[in-house]
DNA sequence: ACGTTCATGTCAAGAGTTTGACACACAGCG
DNA sequence: CGCTGTGTGTCAAACTCTTGACATGAACGT
């Protein structure tokens, strides 16, 4: 069976995305857990990390959760010190986040166990293999983006 | 900040991952709504459809979700009347899927809309490109898949 | 033959997320 | 100025998925 696996059908990248996610988010979380920290909550720490200020709407949006979720995720964070709000509130009754220092130690722990993962994913495949990859997932992913 | 964005940082990766998957996602399930089916149960059939006869918990490592959740959706499916559970129990009390008649017509439905959503999102993409980002998820998959 | 081990299927409880709804605040336009 | 539209933040309910646990059935080793 499968008598031609080589022409890659539309249905199987789908398949293939959403196997390789998975398992990343797998790997991730058994790295991330002895650390205190659940993926989402380090995909939300690494986002303000490098947009600082933002708000909880727009950090919704870049992880792909409904404002709701990340209101919940950060209140968590906000309990154990790692995030802070601003008091006084923006043009549009927005509230900037802000990464404690403490969270940015443990963001830098978190992300040296993430890039040990995904080191070891794409070990397989050469550095140039590694750039096409970002590539491609940029391409697809701007794509859909807006549609 | 970011003053060399052509080398893809390790966590820069996750991040590309999750993002397309996310987008695909969203769309897919704009899509398969229309059809009275979800993402996940649409990969449900999918998967039913590529390795009939298959047990639920099979099933539920293919799509990464836990025993449980593929439980509940193939009662669900069930329900509509898109599976059929074998009524003997298999050697290790396994109770062996099957799609009925118009899941597979409703699968074939779905198929073309998943197709074109995934067309869309490679449009951009050369033939050439297509096969190499398959080839590349597949290994990144495979490399985290036994750890 | 017997006990151990493993895998399936299922129940119950908990956490995480989405959907729908509302009040508030600013921008744009009559 | 007032009105509409858009965006943010928040509450509540519903849904989905996970975790932990248990009973059943078959394979394996003794």
């Amino acid at each position: 069976m499968n008598v031609a696996t080589s022409p890659a059908s539309p249905e199987e990248l789908g398949v293939l995305l959403k196997g390789a996610q998975s398992v990343l988010h797998l790997r991730m979380d058994e790295c991330l857990r002895p650390l205190g920290l659940s993926v989402s909550q380090y995909a939300c720490l690494h986002h303000l990390h490098q947009a600082p200020g933002i708000t909880a709407s727009d950090l919704a949006r870049r992880a792909f959760v409904s404002r709701q979720a990340m209101s919940v995720l950060l209140q968590g964070l906000e309990r154990q010190g790692l995030v802070a709000r601003a008091e006084e509130q923006g043009p549009r009754r927005e509230r900037a986040m802000s990464l404690t220092p403490r969270a940015e130690a443990a963001l830098h722990d978190a992300d040296r166990a993430v890039s040990e993962v995904v080191g070891r994913m794409v070990a397989p495949l050469p550095q140039s293999e590694r750039d096409t990859l970002a590539r491609l997932l940029a391409a697809c992913r701007d794509a859909l983006l807006d549609g």
